[in-house]
DNA sequence: ATTATCTATAGATCTATAGATAATGC
DNA sequence: ATTATCTATAGATCTATAGATAATGC
């Protein structure tokens, strides 16, 4: 089976009869990389609802089309595609909030508030997923779900210590009489309470009754980085 | 294999050899209690470092020292297993809360402030967890670990609704002029950064240098229900 | 007489590898 | 000539059930 007829549509009815050259097809290059993303899209989908051990190699070959076998090919073992799953777009959303994060140190002359920081950090990401179509709030609820695990902890330290600690050294600027235990651990909520919204378990919504929608990241983003910026400054001591 | 031998130790060597009667064996009642008890404390533990589907029934089974087989005569299959670890201590954790939040209702003099309840809420979890042994933080990190899935979260509607609501109504009389909307997304953040502290991981160990680390619920406690009220008094709006 | 525990086992599934075939590359 | 994909299959596990044995109950 050909990927890429399935990854580009266009292809399918799009060539004239009278043609004699027929139109190239994919180079190997091409068709690796497609079935490199279509394998890492049903995978990132499958993870973010199961996790690492509710998904086997036969449910991501079978959702690809493919036979289980070609994930061996590509990947070294599930735990592997896990990981590459992670890796894919962690740049992503870390070079976003890190460009977001040094825009706002730039345009704050030298007075960095805690809550233009948390805008740029906690509103960029948001909007990433909000904004990124399906695959990007997959990948929120997949990170989301790894993030209470130990070994997805771990993989957090490797893709975003270097956002969060760009984000944490505008906070401590901002908070000079701070201890830096202060600040880390109210880091540590906000990043709980933003795990909470990628997620997207539809808790809220039941408990609210509908008032509040899981996936709403806007009405979060209204909120939140105010919310938090409140609550590092109640934290002032004496 | 008597399980209750391994369960109450003083049995083995207190008998005076020159007892004629022999000191009875536990009741069946007492040999069930027992060892359901080891199978929910086994279980416990693993689904909270692997979730359900990183367990196998023969993982519980060897920790317990028994044969998987026992497993299905106590428990339906895996998933009930699960269910019945969920549900042996919810009611500890929200019992206990409901009382500190009648209590706080009972005493704030019909004024409740959202800092009154949220420490009702969230110290009395806390301390219940730091305080209650190895069993109980296990049952932290394996509910942390639940709710960041669907499933999970359906299991926290079962067994949380109420005391949450309860929260919510205090929230709400002390917060009048808020919308419904507000209050549920101010909660939203509060259980977020709950549940990744008792979720455990590590990470905030690692990202701090040391200067925090994961399993410091006292640390948590000092901060959590100012950080979080500051929170929700920011969300007001003109 | 009833309940707790174990033995034996069926049937399904899962991961991973070796090696064949089909497509592109040059 | 190389790379992408598939066929065939080994070996290990896993869940769940039927039925036997051992312990308590009365």
């Amino acid at each position: 089976m050909d990927l890429t007829q399935t990854t580009f549509p266009e292809q399918k009815g799009g060539m004239s009869k009278t043609a004699t050259v027929k139109r190239p097809r994919r180079t190997k290059a091409e068709q690796r990389a497609a079935s490199l993303e279509q394998i890492l899209d049903a995978a990132e989908y499958l993870f973010s609802k199961h996790g690492l051990d509710g998904v086997t190699l036969r449910d991501v070959a079978e959702r690809v089309g493919i036979h289980t076998t070609l994930l061996h090919y590509y990947f070294k073992d599930k735990t592997n595609l896990f990981e590459e799953v992670f890796a894919r777009r962690a740049p992503v959303t870390s070079g976003r909030r890190m460009v977001a994060l040094d825009q706002y140190e730039a345009s704050c002359g030298g007075k960095p508030t805690v809550e233009g920081a948390l805008h740029a950090f906690l509103d960029t990401d948001l909007d990433l997923y909000y904004q990124g179509g399906e695959g990007m709030m997959n990948y929120a609820a997949f990170g989301a779900r790894a993030s209470n695990t130990v070994e997805g902890a771990v993989l957090m330290d490797l893709h975003f210590d270097p956002v969060v600690l760009k984000l944490v050294s505008i906070l401590k600027r901002a908070l000079p009489d701070y201890t830096d235990e202060d600040i880390f651990w109210g880091y540590h909520f906000v990043t709980g309470a933003l795990m909470n919204t990628l997620a997207n378990t539809g808790r809220i919504d039941r408990l609210s009754g509908g008032i509040c929608r899981s996936s709403d990241f806007p009405a979060v983003k209204k909120r939140m980085a105010k919310f938090m910026a409140a609550g590092f400054l109640a934290l002032k001591h004496k």
